[in-house]
DNA sequence: GATCAAAATCTTGTATGCAATCTCGATGCT
DNA sequence: AGCATCGAGATTGCATACAAGATTTTGATC
């Protein structure tokens, strides 16, 4: 239920939430479904069903459903119900593939544009995953992990990339929530942070650069696959 | 309108057009409108308005207006109008910036993945856009134009990728349409896109990359701004 | 004439109704 | 049994009605 404010189990939509915010709210509960595989790949966006679910109506819904597509989550056909997208490794690739190379560009900015705030800001939340990594709470660790991406990405001041950025993510977090993560991957994920905010440090931007692509590429790696040309 | 069977001049949807097209019908008479400044930056949608212009209602223009809000053509706030994204200097550099770092990308990726058609097929345009350029025939030089730097980028055979240009690529026409081009940069335009030819040619992926990027940075210097960081 | 308040008007947010299309099982035929 | 056809129920696409928030106009007061 999107209102949060009405009893356990009623389903209409009643009092207390104020309007001007379902679509939003819809969007989220829905990517939230997604990313959980609460709707699993290949399941159906069925409206009616939805809508009962969420207390609202179809208005806003599908407005959600819209918003989801643009960013890949689901995909649409004609006549049809909208319907979660399959995640086959091909796509992962690509998906890796590019977010990589988006952040690639946004740590080379980055280095160049950051201010100093955020430099340190992103060393904070740094030794907070790292924290996290030893006392093995994946959960807190994966959300500061895309907190710091995110961050170096936006201290690279640019909005398209930033909004790109902001496309994809959702997506690599689906994927992700699709693979098992094997403690060796998660050392070195860690080191290659570990190198990525020294880099930034050092506004060592070729270095920053390089291994912030290489990071995904390295997770592409557990997938079993090959990494892209030209880039070894 | 965009019921092309009804009469000129007639305000309903009346009969004629099938069902089931009015959302994507809607979203590129919008974005047309949008790119050819028809609705210039700062412009506020009144949805009663175009409504009645493009002889539907609300419910499909509101999915409409969304979908170019993930383009980022217009930007919307809670219980307002949507409006046209303005375009100042800053975010162009960033657009321009961007959709050279994708093309960088998607032109290595091209060089190692293209078919033997694909690459007589953009050979195909380039010879056919070098022609419209000694026309002077500037609209024709720019579809093709348009059309080689996407089917490179879908050469390149990553989903992910072409997404995202398909994004950013509106924002990029609008852009250039609000400038104005200089014989000179238009000379270089088309030597840079036969470097690019040669380069896809030769399957050297390393120039081909280098040679998209800095396409888009000079695009740049035309507006008299600083290249990026570390690219020089 | 200027300023502020209140109401009329306009615009968006959401819900709902109707028609077109699709799904899928039932029915009949070979 | 296997397959095509038909139709009832389900589901989406679009239009419209109504409510809430924003804007503009009006009018009273200083």
């Amino acid at each position: 239920m999107l209102d949060e404010a009405s009893a356990p189990g009623a389903e209409a939509p009643a009092g207390g939430r104020r309007r001007g915010q379902l679509h939003s709210a819809a969007v989220e509960a829905l990517r939230g479904m997604i990313v959980s595989s609460r709707l699993p790949p290949g399941a159906p966006l069925r409206e009616k069903d939805l809508c009962s679910e969420l207390g609202i109506s179809r208005t806003p819904l599908r407005e959600a459903i819209r918003t989801l597509a643009s960013e890949g989550l689901v995909r649409l056909s004609p006549n049809r119900s909208a319907v979660v997208t399959e995640i086959d490794v091909d796509e992962t690739r690509d998906l890796l593939e590019t977010i990589g190379h988006l952040e690639a560009l946004g740590g080379r900015l980055a280095c160049a544009r950051a201010s100093e705030a955020e430099v340190r800001e992103i060393h904070a939340m740094h030794y907070r995953m790292i924290s996290f990594y030893f006392e093995n709470d994946f959960t807190n660790y994966l959300d500061l992990n895309r907190r710091i991406h995110r961050t170096i990405v936006s201290a690279a001041r640019n909005a398209s990339l930033l909004e790109l950025w902001d496309i994809l993510a959702p997506q690599v977090d689906r994927a992700r929530s699709m693979t098992k993560l094997y403690p060796e991957r998660w050392k070195s994920a860690v080191a290659e942070h570990q190198a990525m905010v020294d880099a930034l440090a050092a506004r060592d931007g070729a270095a920053l650069s390089e291994v912030m692509s290489q990071h995904y590429l390295n997770g592409l790696a557990v997938l079993g696959m090959p990494p892209p040309p030209d880039l070894g």
